[in-house]
RNA sequence: GGGCAUUUAGCUCAGUGGUAGAGCGCUUCGUUCACAUCGAAGAGGCCGCAGGUUCGAUCCCUGCAAUGCCCACCA
């Protein structure tokens, strides 16, 4: 054997840097990541049988969009985890013989981008206003072209299958012609309207920003008791006093029933206050109302209502309109001239700082108690978001809404693992009218005349699958109608299978692009939502670049190599739980490398190059070593099938795992030392030929390195190479 | 205030109505020609707590606790 050693091409160890950057411009020269060169003639389609999957794929071809990361961002693990899984749909169906499209791109991430050059051009000392709108925006282009593309680079790094010949990104032309298109269609129906609201307001990146763009933080802080005449009022925040344009009881409450519909006199903290004739301008009048919102086990069970700068308030406002409203608190956080002259100009804390001095000076605070509440925050920067009084586009959520709902109950759309459906459900089944317009300069303008504003970026994102696919050229509005003469790919990939993604983007992104689809395509954007593992650090906590607690997956890649990495990865995504990282199993996804390529120099070794894969049924003893391993082996290859149609992959790779290391090269390489007959050996053969294929998905480097020094004849790449079936145990795999 | 998830070996996690499993770590032995990124053997668990159902529960039910995550305009 050892003469034959020279001819077997593989080093003891196995080395990820010698294989990975080459075999991945291998595929990426084969052209098979594009779905255009892929044959799915030899996909079988079993007459009217339909198999029994999680997975609704009626077609013959198998789409999954990927969900665009920001331009601003590098890979974390999240992302990490989510590519590999994607990549091991995509190389399954791919091998199984579908047409398969995994589109890549990126989002413009609208505030996100635009705070990060910002920041950029402020070490220069240049400010966005300096610039003006359009230099600004240039500034943003040659930064995205500088180091937009870096993350999927690093997919690329990770040897995901992605078709970049279709690489989109939201601010491409025609991505912005398919944004105006939808927009104009909502707008068309009515359901488009501009309306003066309280939103929430970042101070500091100057927009308005949708509920699901907060973060929430407790907050111990005050609760003051505040008298205003003869009530006394408990309230959070004493310098929205200035505000205050009613005070609201129960309509039930008795204690408070004689002040309802009456004003009283209330003594002001700053003559200058500029109310309604004010008869002494030290006193003020305000009117009692009766509204339901009005708790009466709360506090003192009155609400001091500041319309401007409360949700709630608002609302009362709404069903009370004779009440006035007064914006006491600006676009930049400070008070505004409406507050009076004592308190313009002050920020918020100093004015609720000053305005419990003065009130505590005219004997006017009750008391004081502690108290936790949650405070609002940007998501994208953690300012303190304000609610204020804006004029903003919103859209009309009731109808569109109840398409989505109604896809998802029906199963049209399913969540994996279920539970998640829920989140969606709570969400749109109390849903609130979206507000889409953004006061910052980078995004998809809106699309009416002598507009300045923006739309959210998750507006555009709500069609990514629709407009990576060339929606809306090559359609017109209704799928029936679409002409394949003028784009396929609309035809061909939607409705698109999987959509992998975080759990936190599930209504901020998964729901607006499933009513999206609803109403642009007519069905759904995918037929299956698969809400990945959150990864955490080992203590359970929140990976944070900021506090130094996360692990950068390029780190890993280059320590263990790619596939050890995506072994670590999957390893440890069992059920769609959170995974405590662990590095430690990457290590054991490199020794698992190091273990099928030792197993392989083996095999060339004592078949001396010259592998046989011919083995015919029955095998001389039904009860051997040869044939145990033979139908240990057809029942990892069933399990493997349904854990990765169910989703489980740590399912599938420890069954994998464990039959490679443990059945294979622990008993039955052993047994093979020592019987060397003819069907020992193809046995060795066949089943190093299937492991392979099998672990390919997960393990694609290293398997098509392997692959490509197998003395077969006529071999295709391994990333083309027929995927196992499930088939009879008496039936021969390979040939 | 609601809801969801988790609690099993030192660490990260599987698992089943009937003497508990993996990876990593640890101990001992092994320089046999695939691999020391290895092999063999081994130590190590009142399967969160308290009740209940059952012949029998880590697994089913109830309650509790701890941790994490979502949602909510209680001023």
């Amino acid at each position: 054997m050892s003469n034959n050693a020279e001819k077997i091409d593989l080093e003891p160890q196995y080395d990820p840097k010698k294989v990975e950057d080459r075999i991945y411009k291998l595929w990426e020269n084969s052209g098979f990541f594009n779905p255009d060169n892929l044959d799915s003639g030899k996909l079988k389609v079993e007459g009217g049988k339909k198999k029994k999957t999680t997975l609704n794929t009626p077609h013959s071809t198998f789409t999954i969009v990927v969900p665009p990361p920001n331009i601003t961002g590098s890979l974390h693990m999240g992302h990490a985890l989510n590519a590999t899984i994607q990549d091991i749909l995509i190389r399954k169906k791919r091998m199984e013989g579908y047409k398969t499209l995994w589109l890549p791109g990126t989002d413009h991430a609208g505030i996100a981008t635009q705070n990060v050059v910002e920041k950029d051009l402020k070490k220069q000392g240049i400010s966005r206003h300096d610039l003006g709108r359009e230099k600004f925006i240039e500034k943003i282009m040659e930064w995205k072209e500088k180091y937009g593309n870096i993350i999927l680079d690093q997919f690329k790094k990770l040897g995901a299958s992605m078709d970049w010949s279709r690489t989109r990104f939201t601010m491409d032309a025609e991505y912005q012609k398919a944004v105006e298109e939808a927009f104009i269609h909502y707008y068309k129906k009515g359901w488009i309207y501009q309306g003066e609201r309280t939103v929430n307001w970042c101070s500091r990146c100057q927009t308005s920003l949708s509920d699901l763009e907060l973060e929430y933080k407790e907050e111990k802080g005050k609760f003051y008791y505040i008298k205003y005449g003869p009530l006394t009022i408990g309230t959070v925040r004493p310098e929205t006093k200035l505000g205050d344009t009613a005070l609201a009881v129960n309509p039930k409450d008795q204690r408070y029933k004689k002040y309802v519909g009456k004003d009283i006199l209330i003594q002001s903290v700053d003559n200058s206050i500029p109310r309604d004739k004010p008869a002494n301008p030290k006193e003020i009048h305000i009117r009692v109302i009766a509204d339901d919102a009005a708790d009466p086990n709360f506090g003192t069970g009155i609400i001091k209502v500041t319309p401007a700068h409360d949700h709630a308030d608002f609302e009362i406002w709404q069903r009370h309109q004779e009440v006035p409203i007064l914006k006491v608190i600006g676009e930049k956080g400070r008070m505004t001239d409406k507050a009076g002259i004592r308190y313009e100009g002050m920020k918020i804390l100093e004015a609720r700082e000053q305005i419990v001095k003065d009130l505590t000076e005219l004997g006017l605070i009750e008391r004081i108690e502690d108290y936790a509440h949650n405070i609002s925050l940007c998501y994208r920067c953690e300012t303190v978001v304000e609610p204020l009084l804006s004029k903003q586009w919103f859209l009309k959520m009731k109808e569109l809404a109840e398409l989505a709902k109604k896809a998802v109950e029906s199963g049209k759309v399913k969540f994996h693992p279920e539970r998640w459906k829920n989140i969606f459900l709570d969400w749109i089944e109390n849903i609130r009218d979206w507000n889409i317009s953004r006061q910052i300069w980078w995004g998809h303008r809106v699309p009416i005349e002598g507009e300045t504003d923006v739309l959210d970026t998750w507006f555009s994102s709500a069609l990514w699958p629709l407009a990576t696919l060339g929606w809306p050229q090559s359609c017109d509005m209704k799928h029936e109608t679409c002409d394949p003469k003028n784009g396929t790919d609309l035809k061909e990939f939607y409705q698109t299978q999987v959509l992998s993604t975080a759990r936190d983007i599930i209504n901020l992104w998964v729901s607006r692009m499933i009513f999206s689809g609803l109403e642009f395509m007519a069905s759904p954007p995918f037929s299956d939502v698969l809400v990945h593992a959150t990864i955490l650090t080992k203590d359970g906590k929140r990976m944070s670049k900021s506090l130094g607690t996360g692990i950068d997956p390029m780190t890993l890649i280059e320590k263990y190599g790619a596939d050890a990495t995506r072994f670590g990865l999957i390893w440890q995504s069992m059920g769609g739980q959170d995974i405590h990282w662990a590095e430690e199993h990457v290590v054991a996804g490199r020794k698992f490398c190091n273990k099928i390529w030792n197993i392989t120099r083996f095999i060339l070794l004592k078949t001396e190059g010259n592998l046989d894969t011919n083995f015919i049924f029955p095998f001389k003893n039904e009860h051997g070593a040869n044939a145990q391993l033979h139908y240990q082996l057809i029942a990892l290859v069933q399990g493997v099938n349904e854990d990765i149609e169910k989703f489980d992959f740590g399912q599938a790779l420890h069954s994998i795992h464990e039959f490679v290391w443990h059945e294979f090269a622990d008993k039955f390489i052993e047994y093979s030392k020592t019987n060397e007959d003819r069907e020992t050996k193809q046995i060795l053969a066949n089943t190093l030929l299937t492991t392979l294929k099998l672990l390919h998905p997960f393990m694609p480097f290293i398997t098509e390195e392997i692959w490509s020094k197998l003395p077969i004849e006529d071999k295709k790449m391994l990333i083309i190479e027929s995927w196992p079936e499930q088939e009879s145990s008496k039936t021969n795999y390979i040939g």
